[in-house]
RNA sequence: GGUCCCAUCGUCUAGCGGCCUAGGACGCUGGCCUCUCACGCCGGAGACACGGGUUCGAUUCCCGUUGGGACCA
């Protein structure tokens, strides 16, 4: 059986964590079987729904790498075309209709207020409140009122869900209502337009978040009454906050673009969020073709999992470790740009700047930490912290400072080895310890006391930063 | 409230009856390295929710309790 899988995000608002994750492993199972995925837009909520949250979807899947088969298309303009709901409204109802001649559905024209009135009734009875199928028989339309369609669902009987993830799970069918598949204003009920959008994308394997679960018994009676056997379904455990509740806005970053302006790799999250509810062994870092390779809906646990930020963090530090410095430099230079610290047409030199962005890799976690540790190098003026000053640019280091500036003047060429000398020659005959004049030198040239190893510090900034940094500090101490 | 799902260190997880005095990773922590901060390396604390079964033997199977979650209202 050939897979053919889909992700069907409702653009109502961000990517978030939860959706990347529904995506990955609805990409990677298609991608592992080699079968085919299907990007599909669910936008029946039209109040909610909008283009531009279309567009953000696409961007974010673009963005982690995850590329469909079929999906939908955006123009020029910034319209979104192809594969939306919205575009699909007379097949819901092609679909409806039949299901009404057939007599597995039927015309309601109840009002909310007739349903409310007796649901609270039949609550009150200590009956459960299930819809009472007054319409079920109704020879004539009632005048003045839109009907609404509901499913006949059998009220004997067990519906099975058999789930590749959860094993075979049943519900009874007298638990389940004569649910609407379509509504008063003619479109149609989420449970509805799945069905009938996964039967004629002839869906083998519906992979999607447990929140759907308990839908699943509804949708296999509407695949059967259509005629259709239901696909394999897969329903993969939820992604909380540190609350251990749904993971939400109020849980911090939880959106792909937030990710992105934290300053993440996308390798970085793909690798996280593919390791919430499925493993392989010990392993804890995947390349994208070893996910592709080991991913199996077998290895997805039941259990919900908590999205721990720091873990992500780690993995963003493994992998800026591992990239490719240029890659690494245009990323920070666009973060600088963005801040107005590198002004259009005035890039620094390439080179140097992936000269830079080696020296700072090893202590960056994310992109936004390698930018702000870039500042001191790329900008004429920096600002010296008080602490740093007043503990590290003594009296004492004053002279040691300005024979340094004066040797660093001459040295040529201006290399690690050749800057390490220099410190050896000032700090060796007085028998002091290196650290005594690398960290004044530190606060000198960046401002602070942390930075990269101060003679690549110096390497990288260059002759006539460092010279006039150290000469300005020796003047600060007066 | 009804239905359904879930339950191993703080977190992500390995475990698919004996290999478990429960393994790995993040985080935490002690040390080493060291020009700062990191990185790296070595070590440590830290979990099978509880109670019944089944079995020669249960983290692993079954039932219940408790606790979480989701959906419907």
């Amino acid at each position: 059986m050939s897979v053919r899988v889909r992700f069907a995000p409702s653009p109502t608002g961000a990517l978030h964590i939860g959706g990347v994750r529904t995506a990955l492993f609805n990409w990677l199972y298609a991608r592992h079987h080699k079968g085919v995925f299907i990007l599909r837009i669910e936008d029946t909520d039209q109040a909610r729904s909008t283009d531009e949250s279309i567009r953000i979807i696409i961007d974010g899947m673009k963005w982690l790498g995850m590329d469909w088969d079929e999906g939908p298309s955006v123009m020029q303009d910034g319209a979104v075309k192809g594969y939306r709901q919205t575009e699909r409204m007379d097949i819901y109802r092609e679909y409806a209709e039949r299901l009404l001649k057939e007599g597995k559905a039927y015309r309601c024209y109840c009002s909310p207020e007739e349903l409310d009135a007796r649901r609270k009734e039949a609550l009150a009875a200590g009956r459960p409140p299930k819809y009472d199928r007054k319409c079920l028989n109704l020879k004539a339309p009632v005048p003045g009122r839109t009907p609404v369609i509901r499913f006949l669902s059998s009220d004997e009987g067990t519906t099975i869900v058999r789930d590749l993830i959860r094993g075979a799970v049943s519900f009874e069918n007298r638990q389940l209502d004569d649910l609407i598949i379509m509504r008063s204003d003619g479109f149609p009920t989420y449970n509805f337009a799945v069905v009938v959008d996964d039967v004629t994308m002839k869906i083998s394997h519906v992979i999607r978040g447990d929140d759907h679960l308990n839908n699943t018994p509804r949708q296999v009676q509407i695949y059967r009454a259509l005629g259709y056997e239901p696909p394999a379904f897969a329903h993969l455990p939820m992604i909380l906050g540190p609350d251990k509740t749904k993971l939400s806005k109020r849980h911090g970053a939880t959106a792909v673009t937030e990710y992105v302006d934290l300053g993440f790799l996308p390798e970085a999250l793909m690798n996280y969020v593919a390791r919430l509810g499925w493993s392989h062994g010990d392993q804890e870092i995947f390349s994208v073709q070893e996910l592709i390779e080991k991913f199996s809906l077998e290895n997805v646990g039941k259990a919900p999992s908590v999205f721990n930020q720091e873990k992500c963090i780690w993995l963003n530090h493994h992998y800026i470790q591992q990239a490719d410095p240029a890659r690494l430099a245009g990323l920070v230079l666009e973060l600088l740009k963005k801040d107005g610290v590198v002004q259009e047409g005035k890039e620094p030199d390439g080179a140097w700047m992936q000269k830079l962005v080696r020296i700072l890799t090893e202590r960056s976690h994310t992109l936004v930490e390698m930018k702000i540790s870039a500042f001191p190098f790329i900008q004429d003026a920096i600002t010296v912290d008080e602490k740093a000053k007043t503990k590290h640019l003594t009296p004492e280091v004053a002279p040691l400072l300005s024979e340094l500036a004066a040797k660093l003047k001459t040295v040529e060429p201006l290399t690690h080895d050749n800057i390490e000398k220099v410190f050896s020659d000032i700090v060796n005959p007085r028998g002091l310890k290196l650290g005594k004049l690398a960290q004044p030198v530190r606060v000198a040239l960046t401002g602070g006391t942390v930075s990269p190893g101060i003679f690549d510090v110096i390497e990288v900034m260059g002759r006539d930063k460092v010279v006039a940094r150290i000469e300005a500090a020796v003047k600060m101490i007066g």
